[in-house]
DNA sequence: CAGTCGTTTCTATATTTCTAGAAATATAGT
DNA sequence: ACTATATTTCTAGAAATATAGAAACGACTG
């Protein structure tokens, strides 16, 4: 995650799709999937600021995707974008200084 | 700072600091110095399981120092290594909910 | 002051990652 | 079936990053 979060082009992508707030829920399987937010055009546009999709951009959802950070759905010919919540809760956890890391030096 | 924790040899150094607890305090200029924590060497061991410090650990703890992420002081022949607690608390309150994260389009 | 220990810097090489264009795939409309 | 639109995959080259060894540096020790 971090890793994927550590290129700046996918982290523009990854507080646009933050700040557009794609809603989630709950597919068949438990798994969770985006039922609205912005298509991959559009948060092209966000960040490059030009129309067009460009296969880097498609690179990059995929690594947010593939990091688990994102879903992405088919919506008609659009796909659809959103961020996972469970990650935001996952990794605010993971610096919050309220866990035991457990060190045994200490 | 994600992209210097999205090296696996990183996160694991950070990871090992955080475990063995370094403390800190302000220096004369309100900077934040280690007054104690591992030397150089002994997160070397922890991280590789090897006694001797390399130069790529070295170039790691640059990276960490140098995104902010940890600080280091000499205390006599050794080099100790402290988190800089402030970064715990801010990446914690950047993927934390409770923050508006400014979009437009919501 | 010479030697040694812990650590960093330099340099070259190997590896990974990013980018861009072209071709491929999927869907919707005609 | 054909066309247009939205997006992904493939490929290759460029740029960035990681690694390892050698040399250099700073601080303690005899």
């Amino acid at each position: 995650m971090f890793k994927a979060l550590g290129d700046p082009t996918r982290l523009r992508i990854f507080e646009c799709l933050r700040a557009c707030c794609g809603k989630v829920a709950l597919g068949d399987e438990g798994e969770v999937r985006p039922v609205d937010g912005p298509s991959v055009g559009e948060v092209c546009c966000q960040v490059t600021g030009v129309e067009k999709i460009t296969s880097t951009m498609s690179f990059h959802l995929k690594e947010l995707r593939t990091a688990g950070l994102i879903t992405m759905e088919r919506r008609g010919k659009h796909m659809i974008c959103a961020i996972r919540p469970e990650v935001l809760h996952e990794l605010a956890t993971y610096f919050g200084d309220s866990e035991n890391h457990g060190g045994d030096c200490c």
